[in-house]
DNA sequence: TCAAAAGTGTTCGATATACACCCATGC
DNA sequence: GCATGGGTGTATATCGAACACTTTTGA
């Protein structure tokens, strides 16, 4: 009676942000099996060890795809559909990348952002990795396809939250224009670009620079900066 | 190598909401295993079943507490802290309860709402069942305290994003009072009554019945009632 | 007639939306 | 001089917050 209880592995999946060419893109890594041809892709993850929590396991996982330590990141939810994982093409992954007979995975998705000019130096443990935008994502294995979908209402709830987290996807010095364009990635719609200079002058932690675009066929952009400081400083004032 | 992957039990732990005496209350299980004087209270959980999910499995803990069979849940975090189980207690809770060895434990934790005025007919698994005000939730076992604490959070996103779920705390018929000492307990403000009254006028799905108190000791308050289909038509026309 | 809770409107400030033209730059 | 994107202000609607008195009922 008490074997019908489940005992099972558990793994991390992060859906990392990035943006590029003024949309959304997600990045996917490579499978270690090939299968000709077909680009076999997969959202970044690892079943997690004996002592780790699952937040550290995606930081784990998150370090040895960017090289980049603490990376903000959010989990958002716990998929264990019991076949998840019973495409015979998955469990033959599982069987080489882990070991045989991994009946059932459990997984925690994770949501992670990441600046795309920001060298990705990964750590050996992916052949390829590659952005990818977030209409254009193939079909995944296990229930990944299902993760992104819901990673991207996530994402915006995160925002709500988190005002600041935005700027993760954008260089340290960014124009109006790049900020204006993420948003309307995210939230997939477009936004009045007058009343979008407003929201941004409301927002005292983003701050104006002296220097602006050079050698642009237009009139040249100024560059802002977020200030982190700043932005605490209110945080912890409301 | 492989082995240093983790291999576990997973469980599910629900956070029932309740609403009584103005306060929000939730449900809390005597543990199986007595010691003695001290009430030793717990979240309703289980570990899962080899073929079941995770909603499933919090389903059916639901079920067996309350004899309800599809109680609105939401699932929101898992707890996966590798010392999460370790108060000798705990660990000789979970030899009694389930089996020896159990040397680490992942936890899925739900969100519920369930009407005090319900009869719980809890299905013989539990010796006791009590609702406690959330503001006296004595010390849990494992990470049950913090795991009462951020639900504490999330439901109130969980109304931001579906008002309707706060009339599953109410009766059928209701008072505007009932409604707003609802919503002062969840947001623990006050809130003042007249702009409380235009909000609630606002709702469409909100029908004022013809029906009044009766045998109160002053003005007798004009009942209300939650129109489902009122609400899901509007909701589905945005 | 008193105690106790029910019910009711207006004003103000903040915030979101809609909308169109001139500016700077490189080619 | 023209194409390209950068930058700016005003008017209106909507929403939330503040605020005090009258009504109904049973005891």
């Amino acid at each position: 009676m008490k074997t019908s209880f489940i005992h099972t592995y558990v793994s991390v999946d992060c859906v990392v942000f990035g943006f590029e060419d003024d949309k959304l893109n997600i990045l996917l890594v490579q499978r270690n099996v090939d299968r000709k041809g077909l680009k076999d892709l997969k959202l970044p993850g690892s079943l997690i060890y004996n002592e780790e929590d699952v937040d550290d396991a995606a930081h784990r996982v998150l370090f040895e795809l960017t090289g980049i330590r603490r990376m903000s990141l959010k989990q958002f939810r716990c998929f264990a559909s019991p076949d998840r994982a019973n495409d015979p093409g998955d469990v033959k992954w599982l069987d080489v990348a882990y070991q045989p007979n991994i009946n059932r995975l459990i997984t925690v998705a994770y949501l992670s952002l990441c600046k795309v000019d920001r060298k990705l130096n990964n750590i050996s443990k992916y052949k390829q990795t590659e952005w990818c935008p977030i209409d254009d994502v193939p079909q995944l294995p296990f229930d990944h396809n299902q993760i992104v979908k819901e990673s991207l209402i996530e994402i915006r709830r995160w925002i709500e939250h988190s005002p600041s987290i935005v700027f993760e996807l954008l260089p340290q010095k960014f124009t109006i224009s790049q900020l204006h364009k993420l948003y309307e990635a995210i939230y997939n719609k477009s936004i009045d670009i007058r009343n979008f200079h407003k929201k941004v002058a409301a927002m005292s932690y983003v701050i104006a620079l002296e220097e602006k675009q050079k050698d642009v066929s237009h009139r040249a952009a100024r560059y802002y900066k977020f200030d982190k400081k700043a932005y605490n400083k209110l945080k912890t004032s409301i």
